[in-house]
DNA sequence: AGCCTTTACTCTGGATCCAATAACAATGAT
DNA sequence: ATCATTGTTATTGGATCCAGAGTAAAGGCT
């Protein structure tokens, strides 16, 4: 086996994300611990592990099933990243943003406005931003200095198209990926600002409608004039 | 063994709430399985689970540990309660409410109000309202249509201080507990009355406030006049 | 005497085995 | 012919076994 080293879970995680297994399939222990050259043992644990990130649910009385997601689950996911990050903004904004955190978020603005600023992006640039997008998010949410709060968050972000860093970028149209990255970076300019300023209310409002960039930007920013 | 036919994670939930381990304290599969008169395997894939609830968190590299919270992390446990909780309302309040809804939580408040309506509280009132507090919080959840809002909601609510219904009523001072469920049923009154006239933005607010009623109410509440 | 090394033992992770139960199929009765 | 009941099979849950890793303890070396 090559690729004993990873965690049976992500690897499964991975599978599912990517839609390996059709949603409604029923997963057998058997079947999968032979698929992956291991005992059903860890299979056993995987499952439930699964379940409870909400990737796998139980199919009747026997087994589990690979869950459905409809395009108003990727909504709400999208939705619950939003309100739990801007408490964590809020939070951040009231106690008063640490010096430190201040220069890590100044730091990734800045590798996000050196990305950009060329005017235009390239399928290479698509990493390095998801790259960006995840310390800036990570950043607020660790300062926010809640366990409770980031594991709401990455219980969360454990549905695929959850995740902070998740935002499907269409190869296809740079241009308007473009205009959308130009304005996620702009959110996050404003949100540094209002956390720096100390206000909560707008930091979170800023973070909330920031989550939604992925789910109902894209028909606004297309080509047609 | 009296008390098998309860699952072994809710069973360990409950003693891990209930303060029967200590926090930090070191849980060993093979103490544990022997204490409930199971073999290890159960214990292994309970304590996986609880894991992921955050009941119980690695000690090193070997084992688990009990978790130990800290008031701040009630405080956070409460406040995410409240956006989530406060995210359904506000989706519920915009699709506009079905009418069984208003049915089930006019119920629901109308039962509150009997229970309050004598002046006074009584021991055996409280579980009563344990029990219209969830019904009421539970409707609204469910009429939110959404299992992943549901779900977060739900994995928050392991956390056995998170709860809705985890209002800790002070047995020796029933007066200022009487005000403070009078309060909440007032809440949930101004929470239906906005769900019912599509007040989402209000609905949101209310309930994100409802939340912390058990936090910070309690010293404004005092009988000193 | 203190620190490092080595050894022994405990504990967890994975594999296999056994029992219980749910799904399925077949046969018989109404 | 259809439904019910019974028997068979497949699959899961629990127990035990084995191996590997981690921890602690003891002994030797500086």
């Amino acid at each position: 086996m090559s690729d004993n080293d990873k965690s049976l879970v992500s690897r499964l995680r991975k599978l599912i994300g990517a839609g390996h297994y059709h949603p409604g399939e029923r997963l057998g222990e058997e079947a999968v611990a032979e698929q992956f050259g291991v005992s059903r043992t860890p299979v056993r644990l995987a499952f439930r592990t699964l379940e409870q990130e909400g990737l796998l649910q139980r199919a009747g009385k026997r087994g589990f099933m690979v869950r459905e997601f409809t395009q108003a689950d990727v909504h709400c996911a999208v939705e619950v990243r939003g309100v739990l990050e801007g408490l964590a903004a809020r939070r951040l904004a009231e106690r008063g943003m640490p010096q430190d955190v201040a220069e890590s978020l100044g730091f990734w603005i800045q590798k996000g406005r050196q990305l950009l600023d060329k005017g235009y992006l390239l399928e290479t640039d698509i990493n390095q931003w998801s790259d960006i997008n995840s310390h800036f998010h990570g950043s607020i949410v660790g300062a926010a200095d809640s366990r409770v709060v980031a594991d709401a968050i990455s219980r969360n972000n454990h549905l695929p198209f959850a995740a902070a860093d998740s935002i499907i970028i269409d190869s296809e149209d740079l241009a308007r990926e473009f205009k959308k990255l130009q304005l996620a970076q702009f959110h996050h300019e404003l949100i540094f600002q209002s956390l720096k300023s100390g206000e909560g209310a707008r930091a979170e409002m800023l973070m909330r409608e920031h989550a939604l960039i992925g789910l109902r930007y894209p028909e606004l920013l297309a080509d047609n004039p």
